[in-house]
DNA sequence: TATAAAAGGACTAAAACGGTCCTAAAGGTG
DNA sequence: CACCTTTAGGACCGTTTTAGTCCTTTTATA
């Protein structure tokens, strides 16, 4: 239950190895693909999503690749989950108000909401920052 | 992220319907499924597979049906979601040793890890007796 | 202008999800 | 014993998600 899919390691591993690049460095996407042992095209693509919302900058043409689109420490390691997986949800029933029509009777809910809020805490304290610097 | 498949649902709504019975009584799969707002051919196949690790027990012929295996209170959440969806595992790479071969150098690794704590202590705290007296 | 990237879109194979249906086996009942 | 009731087991199936690939287009540099 619960499992990270392969795209989520592979984000994960594209991003912390661009933290670890020197501040400015751009990095071509075959470069991170190697690095990151990920397939190329697969990441490409992870990564031209995370241009959309800011986590990566990209830049086109010769000279061109991708760097963070803010520093490391700014980056949690739930924002990179999130972004590609998602929100953190164990049940449906969490989303909006009313999604749900047991909202009101089910006991279970509370329960989702608790293992939730834990799930979040536990990422959102974990920055890039800090595991780009672990890996090393 | 995460999310609860429908089997997990139904099977924990099922089995919350078990634990409301009166101790002893046998219900119908029929009558579950119906309580419990749950397509009965494949509730039926959830609760099989509870039989064969026991639980919930299973009767055969007329008068048959289900019941819990064990009493309510000594049944986890975390039993019910496990032995749906398998054990809660936010990454493979926890599996057992030696699965990841990125294991020393995956500075993410010990994140995942507590993330799944966490997720099993809640769990491990709901008993379906409580469940079942909540939703009552 | 030629070249070097990333961006975008279409496509695909395989697995997981969410079931259904049919037959067999086991256990009561007259 | 025959019949009925109820779970057990297996086969099957459509849809969605996963995990990619490939090709063309756009943008930027030299």
């Amino acid at each position: 239950m619960m499992e990270l899919t392969r795209k989520g390691e592979y984000a994960i591993r594209g991003i912390i190895y661009l933290a670890q690049l020197p501040p400015g460095k751009v990095a071509l996407i075959s470069e991170i693909a190697e690095a990151a042992e990920v397939p190329q095209t697969f990441l490409a693509k992870i990564l031209q999503s995370f241009a959309k919302i800011g986590l990566v900058k990209s830049f086109r043409g010769a000279g061109g690749g991708f760097t963070l689109g803010r520093s490391a420490e700014q980056i949690t390691l739930r924002e990179v989950v999130e972004a590609v997986e998602g929100p953190i949800l164990p049940n449906r029933c969490l989303l909006g108000a009313g999604t749900c029509e047991r909202d009101g009777t089910c006991g279970v809910h509370p329960v989702w909401r608790e293992v939730q809020g834990k799930v979040v805490e536990v990422l959102d304290g974990v920055s890039i920052k800090e595991l780009a610097a672990r890996k090393k």
